[in-house]
DNA sequence: TTGTATTTTTAGACAAGTCTAAAAAAATTA
DNA sequence: TAATTTTTTTAGACTTGTCTAAAAATACAA
């Protein structure tokens, strides 16, 4: 249907557009580890098969056939993942180079058939929402700990940064998908959050704070 | 690790090379649909690499390196095959081409993981052996039912012929794996055979006969 | 064994996707 | 608003894998 790369750039363009209506060249570039020169070669290969809505130096958004391509590559991405945790025992710092490859397996009857084989499950194993197969999902309104007010107290459900480095910090200090914590205190002198968590008191730093999503 | 060319290309060799000890140009051109000249531009490739024996205009085959790739693609391959029919419900004749996409997911983890899962399965939906993490499996002794003498009985075991059409018209007729069956009567005139199977008889044709494999 | 047919290779071209370097447009700043 | 910086695009080139057409090697047949 479409090349490894046209959905690699419709899934950067669509992670982008959540950021900002507009998606600049730059910000694909950087997101996809490529040049701004090579980004716009392949944007007007896009543009020419109606994926997204393009005019020199304006940036992008993407259509709403583009969108349904990308939501749906999402779906596979995250269905793989859920798969390779909850079937095969990975853990969760270790599945996204595979769901990476996984994901561009093209046919749509796998992914549903795989979707029913596991429940219909709706989060993957870093709490992101999984479409269904019309691509419907629950839009994610939890709120990064640096956010909150002190005394708040919530679930942890989700991350933005799902680096393998990220992951397995989070997962040592035990701070994991489901875990209810209590944020006590943050240090104004480098907003160093204080948490507690089954009764005991960790510190976070402002960066991992800010990556670390909870439900209220 | 290897692009996909270069890993459908060993493949390709590793299959006919079954058959015939040296491979020639030509023979891999259609096995793969493509022309002559492709399959050299591409034979030196993978002779640099010392992933196959090539001398030009002598035929190719696989060194050790290049055996143990496409052994571990067909690993691949079958065990995703048995995924999904035995997992996810999908008939024999439906999984090819899934298959030939997801034989090209690189971790080995991955597979490992899936062969566990699975319990380590020994055939592919086909009856084809499936070859164990070190490239081991069993060789296949089994036998065309064109090769077979008259009041022969054996048990379905594998096919010749892996496509839908093919498979299609076995499920039909009922001529699937494990299925016991006796050879009655070989018709001389256009050597069709008949057969026996649950005490019912039941003619397939020449070319049936030979790409249907049974165990003695 | 010589000529013909077949197979294989070479030569040159093309498409996809990438790159560097330079030009053009837009944004920023003074 | 004019000058400078940043962003984006264009131009031209490279790689991988493919193709057609022609040349070279091998196989076959009289």
């Amino acid at each position: 249907m479409h090349t490894l790369a046209e959905e690699n750039y419709l899934k950067a363009i669509y992670k982008l557009s959540l950021i900002a209506e507009n998606v600049s060249t730059n910000q694909i570039a950087a997101e996809l580890a490529t040049k701004a020169s090579s980004v716009t070669d392949m944007l007007r290969k896009l543009a020419d098969k109606l994926l997204i809505n393009y005019t020199r130096y304006q940036g992008v958004s993407l259509t709403q056939t583009g969108e349904k391509v990308a939501v749906n590559i999402i779906r596979r991405h995250r269905l793989w993942e859920y798969f390779l945790v909850e079937k095969l025992h990975f853990k969760w710092d270790e599945v996204h180079e595979m769901a990476e490859e996984m994901e561009h397996i093209s046919s749509n009857e796998l992914i549903d058939r795989l979707d029913e084989f596991m429940g219909f499950p709706t989060r993957d194993p870093h709490g992101d929402p999984i479409p269904d197969c019309n691509g419907n999902f629950k839009t994610n309104d939890l709120k990064a700990i640096s956010t909150v007010d002190v005394n708040t107290c919530g679930i942890i459900s989700g991350v933005r940064d799902h680096s393998s480095a990220f992951l397995q910090y989070l997962e040592k200090q035990g701070l994991t998908i489901g875990k209810k914590i209590t944020i006590k205190e943050i240090i104004t002198y480098d907003n160093t959050v204080v948490l507690q968590m089954n009764n005991k008191d960790l510190q976070i730093s402002r960066d991992v704070a800010n990556n670390l999503l909870i439900a209220l």
